[in-house]
DNA sequence: GCTGCGGGAGACAGATCGGTCTTCCCCCTT
DNA sequence: AAGGGGGAAGACCGATCTGTCTCCCGCAGC
């Protein structure tokens, strides 16, 4: 209720954007319930009250995460071509970028996922994340004519997620490599 | 001692086995190490006489996987291919075996990595582990005498390793993507 | 002014965590 | 036969986990 009051006040965001920082940076198990409340000054009754569990805190976060990080990084992409194909391949710019950022926390979705297992609640609501990404370039593979654009996407996102792991061992310039290999597929889907 | 004794017998084996099972399976957090005991049939004091730590366990525990999951996927590739290059491509052939098996687990490397994070010893270890992978891979495009076998080797573990989270989210033809896409590095470092 | 409710603070419960310690027993060596 | 060490069983410790509960305050609507 009431507009005028800035997001953060609420309790329920104030929440949910501790839980996403803390969630995003070191993972799942290994953030407690009690440790998101301390940080942003909110009671436990109030927590359980707007996330009846733990499970539903993260499954709230993954939606998140999907409205900034994918969204965000999609538009980047974006501004970055003018093309269908340039968007493509500048989702790797705006990885590269990512990459070297001192604050990189590599993908959420896939760090969930294999934290807690393709059975879990939450693993599947990861899979489901990195379909919607998949979705994306699939659309994006349309746009620009290419052929069988679904492998197109599934073989694009191979890519992606080869070059985050390996960005988080330490390899800056995986993006770059991921990029030169993204351009040797679109030549084939042509 | 005594080398007529089957390995098993030995409890440090017992722990070992049964801790692969395990943390290949859930993970490191989420295997406690009372279960470790309850599973492997040993008593807690000799766990920890012979693993200081949990983390000792999990550093030789990631040792073992690569004894036998590295080195046996190598060395079933070796076995497919008679060139260099033939051995490459059949990494991903053995890789589409592994990813149809009802068992598959994923690679432990990269979970316990995402897990635990690039800065946590074990995590450490993992990153190590998964630079081993990479030096072999590099050994066969020297081999091959292909140009730049380190950026070689770099883009190939990324088509490995996100073929292998692409088949976790539940794509049985990464495999073959992958491959696909090798072929095309193998061309462009010829 | 009164009432009701959302929220803060925190005690509490029950389970589980990693890790230590004691007790007993069995088997091997001398 | 005596001794010693490894191993099994399990009590125990303090910390931490998710989740529930009580108590109190402050504010908004009637």
């Amino acid at each position: 209720m009431i507009a005028d009051r800035p997001p953060s006040a609420h309790p329920r965001e104030r929440i949910l954007q501790t839980a996403y920082g803390l969630f995003s940076r070191r993972g799942i198990r290994a953030v407690g319930v009690d440790e998101v409340i301390a940080r942003s000054g909110v009671a436990k009754a109030t927590l359980y009250r707007h996330f009846p569990s733990k499970q539903d805190l993260v499954l709230a976060f993954l939606e998140r995460r999907e409205q900034t990080w994918t969204i965000g990084m999609v538009e980047a992409a974006r501004r970055r071509g003018d093309t269908a194909v340039e968007q493509l391949l500048a989702i790797f710019d705006v990885f590269d970028d990512w990459f070297r950022r001192d604050d990189f926390d590599a993908c959420s979705f896939i760090n969930v996922l294999l934290e807690m297992g393709p059975d879990d609640p939450v693993g599947q609501a990861s899979i489901r994340h990195l379909e919607n990404i998949r979705g994306i370039v699939r659309g994006l593979a349309k746009e620009a004519g290419l052929r069988d654009p679904d492998g197109f996407a599934r073989s694009w996102h191979i890519l992606m997620k080869g070059s985050i792991i390996s960005a988080t061992e330490g390899d800056c310039d995986a993006a770059r490599r991921a990029q030169a290999m993204a351009k040797l597929l679109i030549e084939q889907h042509r």
